[in-house]
DNA sequence: GGTTTTCTGGACTTGCGGGTCCATTTTTGC
DNA sequence: GCAAAAATGGACCCGCAAGTCCAGAAAACC
């Protein structure tokens, strides 16, 4: 993949992607224009097929990678320590947060977009995200189980699953709406039902 | 909007909102050509402008419109007649099979995507399915509040707002990942957790 | 049946934006 | 320092698809 890359164009390569990405949050996917992102991080078109031999395709999955990745980092070390009551409240008011600080621009939107979509390695990168995403709500609810949290005959991985698909819509109708209605709602059902079960 | 137009100017027009619907299933928003639409509708160019003078962006809202119509339509009546456990099992069933059987080709998940959402005519209708999607299932849920199948403390609006993302959220991940896990979670925890009011 | 409106066909223009190419400069490695 | 490789700048090409325009056919209206 990256093959005898001085510091300096570590460095464009980086910047590029970066400004590719706040263009692709501040316009939209397909209203991206490689002329803009020239613009905006001071390159040339020279730099950019240098480092994107692939063209714009490339550079979007760049994207793409580098924005899923900044999906899980912004839940950290929140969702690595779902270990309590009160730690599942704080991720759920951090993802929350996140999403309504985000209004409209949203990069995850643009990358689950039509027009990415389409091909199999970008689905790829969305596919991972969720996968890591749902795995880690999943350990928090096993751990929670562990304590006695969360009533043992709960399928962690169903239930994460549920809620995962609950956030993804939320954040989908915030996207809509620009209310954090559903997301809230669909949030504290899941949570409310897995409290629930602890109750014999 | 519609002024002075013949039934065979009515028929054409007709013809011409289908066949792009058909295209935008096919093969997604952005990848649709008007060129191509022509050539599936049997039409020229010359009548595509005349019925949408607003040229591609008319076009695709009235699609938008169709397809959101179509979205509620699949779903009755058993959408309407949410009045007893069997007849919300038969719903979720319903549409758990729509989305499956659709697969990849999602008219809403086109719709939801970058490339319309930007501009707020579609967002309104979007943001129009969805209230009235949201309305029906909420009075689903006054309605068994009324015979005592669901306990009457509970947010009829908001359980129906947490529903409705379990079910976004769930599209979105099939489209992802090809797999109707996520959107069956979601519809059966939320179920689950609507039931469970019942019982003290 | 003649005039007016609507409908249809398709040639043409236009602009945008991705991609190519190469000349020049800078860095690396020895 | 000096070749080789990497990095940079930007002029140029070119295809695609949206939108324009007008002329001719069909229908509506009285």
């Amino acid at each position: 993949m990256a093959q005898a890359l001085t510091p300096k164009g570590e460095a464009t390569r980086g910047r590029i992607v970066a400004g590719a990405a706040a263009e692709v949050r501040d316009r939209g996917v397909d209203e991206v224009r490689l002329e803009d992102v020239m613009a905006r991080t001071g390159t040339s078109k020279g730099q950019l097929f240098h480092y994107f031999p692939g063209g714009k395709e490339e550079l979007l999955l760049a994207v793409a990678q580098h924005e899923a990745d900044q999906v899980l980092v912004d839940q950290q070390p929140l969702l690595g320590e779902l270990t309590s009551w009160p730690a599942w409240q704080a991720w759920r008011d951090r993802v929350v947060q996140r999403y309504r600080d985000q209004g409209e621009h949203c990069p995850l939107g643009a990358l689950l977009g039509p027009a990415v979509r389409r091909t199999p390695a970008t689905r790829a990168v969305v596919t991972g995200l969720m996968r890591r995403w749902q795995g880690a709500i999943a350990d928090g609810i096993r751990h929670m189980q562990s304590t006695g949290d969360i009533a043992a005959e709960v399928d962690a991985d169903r239930a994460a699953a549920a809620m995962l698909a609950g956030i993804q819509g939320g954040v989908l109708l915030l996207l809509n709406t620009g209310r954090t209605d559903h997301l809230e709602a669909a949030l504290d059902l899941a949570l409310d039902a897995l409290r629930g079960t602890a109750r014999p």
